[in-house]
DNA sequence: GCGGATCAC
DNA sequence: TATGGTGATCCGC
């Protein structure tokens, strides 16, 4: 009799597996408001907004070697984050090459997180651009709608993106037209005063953020709301740019959503992963507990949970996203060149790589605490030899 | 304990 | 012309 691969791990994994899914079950709670909060094209948005010359037309920021973020022009010729530039040129001839601007956007990144704070004094900022608010506490007490004034801008003038939609029209309580010239472009424009309302409830509070997000800097984002922070992430990029998406705290909804997710949208699922899951058999991350007995087949013990996990969508529980760490573990610095024997070449970098790293180490130190770092660079060229 | 692989951004 | 840099975790040795 013939046995297939999947008959064998089934009579083999089956009980196991169902056994550690009963145990992570209990770890399920529909009880936190989760929201990930995930800025638009960030370091693009920025350029288009402070180059108003951009707005329009494809641009990516990055340089020849590697792009970080094209804006959505861009992406419709198919130029992409992390795609190196001088490819991006042969995609989209007309495509421009912003250089990276970072100090602008951690200035930027400090007003997103100064405001998110507001809703949850312990968000973890998952990156410049993007960060995790556990709104549950504050959605508790929120008792009341809030009203916020909103400025909009119309006509000619090209200094301000046209950045809230006609169509987004959160309660507007009351609104005030004006018509001025704008000191820069000297093109007319209309400003648009309206007094808007956001109610009670998580959604409402997520529309606020946003909404006092994209007036503080003039840039949009998308978010996500969900029962954990696994999903909310996830939730984040559904409706992309400049939109939300809401996961009820519901056992069918969450069902219905994770069913039919492809695998690599989850956060930690990358390439590798993705094609060893693939190769089971499993695209979707309801496959996972369908066919949960092959999972041992391409994943580590710690691997299989993490995965049932996923197609239970349970949060990490653990490390990462829902409670985070944020002090520093290691300092690291790396550089890529061409491929060289030259071993004095080699020696010598290595040699200012560690003046550089001991320079930075110290610095931190001495910021942190006061105390100074010192550290002796000797027999270098034994100890870097081989 | 360490280097390699993997992942995110 | 030209395919990055930083930090983290996990695994096998």
């Amino acid at each position: 009799k013939v046995q297939t691969l999947s008959d064998i791990t089934k009579m083999k994994y089956e009980k196991e597996m169902v056994q550690l899914c009963g145990l992570l079950e209990k770890e399920r709670n529909y009880d936190r408001d989760c929201v990930h909060v995930d800025m638009d094209a960030f370091y693009a948005a920025v350029e288009m907004r402070d180059f108003p010359q951009l707005r329009n037309i494809p641009m990516a920021v990055g340089g020849y070697s590697m792009l970080s973020t094209s804006n959505y022009v861009a992406r419709q010729f198919g130029v992409r984050a992390g795609m190196p530039g001088f490819i991006a040129s042969r995609l989209c001839p007309q495509l421009e090459i912003v250089p990276l601007n970072f100090d602008k956007y951690t200035k930027e990144s400090r007003v997103l997180s100064s405001i998110l704070s507001q809703y949850d004094p312990n968000l973890s900022m998952g990156s410049l651009d993007e960060a995790y608010i556990d709104l549950t506490q504050y959605a508790a007490i929120r008792s009341s709608s809030v009203r916020h004034k909103r400025i909009r801008y119309g006509g000619d003038c090209v200094c301000r993106l046209p950045l809230v939609k006609d169509n987004d029209h959160p309660g507007v309580v009351q609104s005030i037209e004006r018509e001025e010239v704008c000191t820069k472009c000297s093109h007319s424009r209309k400003i648009i005063e309206d007094e808007v309302e956001f109610g009670i409830g998580r959604a409402e509070i997520v529309r606020e953020m946003r909404f006092r997000v994209e007036q503080a800097t003039g840039l949009t984002c998308s978010a996500g709301i969900a029962p954990n922070f696994m999903l909310a992430k996830v939730c984040s990029d559904q409706k992309k740019p400049n939109d939300q998406f809401e996961l009820e705290n519901d056992p069918q909804a969450v069902n219905d959503f994770i069913k039919e997710l492809p695998t690599r949208k989850v956060s930690g699922i990358g390439r590798v992963a993705e094609a060893h899951l693939s190769a089971l058999g499993i695209t979707k991350c309801g496959d996972i507990i369908t066919l949960a007995h092959l999972l041992p087949c391409a994943f580590s013990s710690l691997g299989v949970e993490s995965m049932l996990r996923i197609g239970l969508g349970l949060g990490s529980n653990m490390h990462s996203r829902d409670s985070k760490d944020s002090s520093r573990k290691s300092i690291s610095l790396e550089r890529t060149f061409s491929p060289t024997s030259d071993s004095r070449f080699l020696t010598q970098m290595l040699y200012e790589f560690c003046e550089q790293l001991i320079e930075q180490a110290s610095s931190k130190i001495k910021s942190a605490s006061g105390l100074s770092l010192k550290v002796k660079l000797s027999n270098f060229e034994t100890l870097t030899r081989t």
